[in-house]
DNA sequence: TTAGCTTACGTAATCGTTTACGTAAACCAC
DNA sequence: GTGGTTTACGTAAACGATTACGTAAGCTAA
């Protein structure tokens, strides 16, 4: 029923001109008689002409789309970051395709495949944990298309990253610890491949170098799997030890929930006993009784930062200027609530409130 | 220094046959010669040749990209039902675009707008509460483009629906807690105009009023605004009143989270003095003191439901099928925790642990 | 042998738009 | 009036692929 989408030249007919003629009067381009062009506008208008994207995209060879491939969209801090990357590509004109790999490298490298059908004009990506091998990127950069690493970055290619200064918020928690008298404190990390587990860990180190304090091993624990159940065992696991540990820092907040749960469980206060903090802050940090002391994240700025980042890259290649690689760090803050001071030291009792250090 | 993208062309010259003898044999397709096919099929592998996908997508008006408008991405319920969307729209081959309205109509029109620049196939979208007329969407069913709506929907329009059933899932909350002896139970609300809040509402009416009990509007509290601060500060009222309920059924996780610490603040026990029952089952829902009851949507099954049912109507479209637009329904399920049935009723007692009816 | 068929190509058109280039008409100046 | 410039168009080509159609060469059967 519906008729075919009318096109340049429709209108040209029906106004007895050639198409480019159309073409120029409606893109404002120079070469055009007044009163045609009058014309040629008012009968685009009439007949609702809308421009085929497919045929200019064509013709640019541009699509005006940003692929995105994280490992998890049901997560606190990758929604927080797609949502940023939407949110400022937006205000350039780029839509954004969303793709997540589940942690998975084959599933990152089928992602490549499937975009291929819908070309993206750049990428910007968060690997997944077991990703070995970035050739499926290079072969991206090799066409052209630009490529913005997010979070979980590599140095197996050259390109531009955003990170957070996941070394220096691990760093501040642990002095956090430390500041409050603690002395024994143990450490969950995360999965070992990605850079962000091992800046974690080297900031839980290297604050501990710098106080005095020993590392001892015994105190730290390995989670490839980020969850509230393995967060509840290892802690269960340091509680039975000889050398119990009176703080933890943990590399995420569901296993720092998971070691709340597992120290209530076994009588202990917090955080008289045993401090807790954690990192990224969770939306469910605040709910858990105590609520958790943790290490936020810029997630959401950093998704800005990418978007725009990867936009100037695929305008400078476009105007075939020289790209340079930058690395953006950006810094985490500090979130105070009680299962780090207690309840009496916080100056508020309102337990959706909080306290942000610098 | 990249040398351009190689075409059709180029193989066929190198060859000096024709660029349609090149596509014929690329593409399996008949009157095409056995021992040029193998030449041809040679050579692009040895010059790495991969199709102009922009010139395919231009030749079939095909993009294989559905759009996928929501009003949050960082949402418990939302990021699932998108993450059904992604996986199956993988299957088939499709991409998915995502954009958010922040429950803004106007920036719900905008998306419509930016997503024209690269053409979608199709679109699912999820209502804005405050979208109050539909004409963009019309105006993509106009032009071939399908649109399925999913969980906030209208009825001012026709197109095929995927929701759950808020009514039910609503009652069988009232139910239970009606079940458990309670006789005065509260509700509090969520915006007044999707048709999701409606029907939760009318679900706990009906509860009430199928087992002989009265539907005080004194216990009934609107929250336009879904967050924790609005339900303990409705909860607080609630029980500053002379005719205190002894359950409440809110129609949202976080606002029954506000409750269960309104209600923890005010010195009575839950779910001896007052129980309560959300709705979602956020992920947070579990991590609270005492965990909550909630009703479980299939959000992910909906997205994937979406996804398999946007690809069929692109599909019949293009086919010239008639279309019927369809309407799913799909069941909710009872996650019965200790804000409602307290800890020594659970047969389980491990926090993280939940039962599940029907 | 010749009509008729099959095989394996090439030619031309098409999708809708943009851009490079050519040119007739109008205008101006010397 | 002739040469040069400007204005306002039209023509042609291009982006990369697919498809309808035409046809020469080779083969078969009467």
């Amino acid at each position: 029923m519906s008729k075919h989408n009318i096109s340049l030249k429709d209108i040209a007919r029906k106004l007895g001109v050639s198409i480019p003629t159309v073409s120029r009067a409606l893109n404002n381009k120079p070469d055009i008689g007044k009163e045609t062009k009058r014309k040629v506008i008012e009968l685009a208008k009439a007949l609702n002409y809308e421009p085929n994207q497919f045929a200019i995209n064509f013709k640019n060879q541009q699509s005006y789309i940003i692929g995105v491939i994280i490992p998890k969209i049901v997560h606190h801090f990758f929604s927080n970051v797609i949502s940023g990357i939407i949110t400022e590509a937006e205000k350039s004109g780029y839509s954004v395709m969303l793709f997540q790999s589940n942690e998975s490298y084959e599933s990152e490298l089928k992602s490549t495949q499937t975009f291929k059908r819908s070309m993206i004009d750049g990428l910007i990506i968060s690997l997944s944990d077991n990703t070995h091998n970035v050739d499926h990127l290079k072969n991206l950069q090799d066409h052209k298309i630009p490529v913005v690493l997010i979070d979980k970055v590599t140095d197996m290619m050259e390109a531009s990253k955003i990170v957070c200064n996941d070394y220096k918020g691990a760093y501040d928690a642990t002095q956090h610890l430390i500041s409050l008298g603690k002395r024994n404190i143990a450490h969950i990390t995360g999965a070992r491949k990605p850079t962000t587990t091992k800046e974690r860990y080297r900031g839980y180190k290297d604050a501990l170098i710098a106080n005095g304090l020993p590392v001892k091993e015994g105190l730290i624990k390995y989670c490839d799997l980020i969850s509230e159940d393995k967060g509840y065992y290892e802690m269960k696991n340091l509680i039975s030890q000889d050398d119990r540990p009176d703080g933890i820092f943990c590399a995420t907040d569901p296993t720092a929930i998971g070691a709340i749960n597992a120290i209530k469980d076994s009588g202990l206060q917090i955080p008289k006993d045993i401090a807790v903090i954690g990192f990224s802050n969770w939306n469910m940090a605040y709910i858990i009784d105590p609520p958790l002391s943790s290490v936020k994240q810029p997630d959401y700025e950093m998704g800005e930062k990418a978007s725009a980042l990867i936009i100037e890259e695929i305008q400078n290649i476009r105007n075939e200027q020289p790209i340079t690689f930058k690395t953006h760090v950006m810094e985490t803050s500090l979130i105070i609530r009680e299962s780090t001071v207690g309840k009496k030291d916080l100056n508020s009792r309102d337990v959706l409130n909080y306290k942000i250090i610098e």
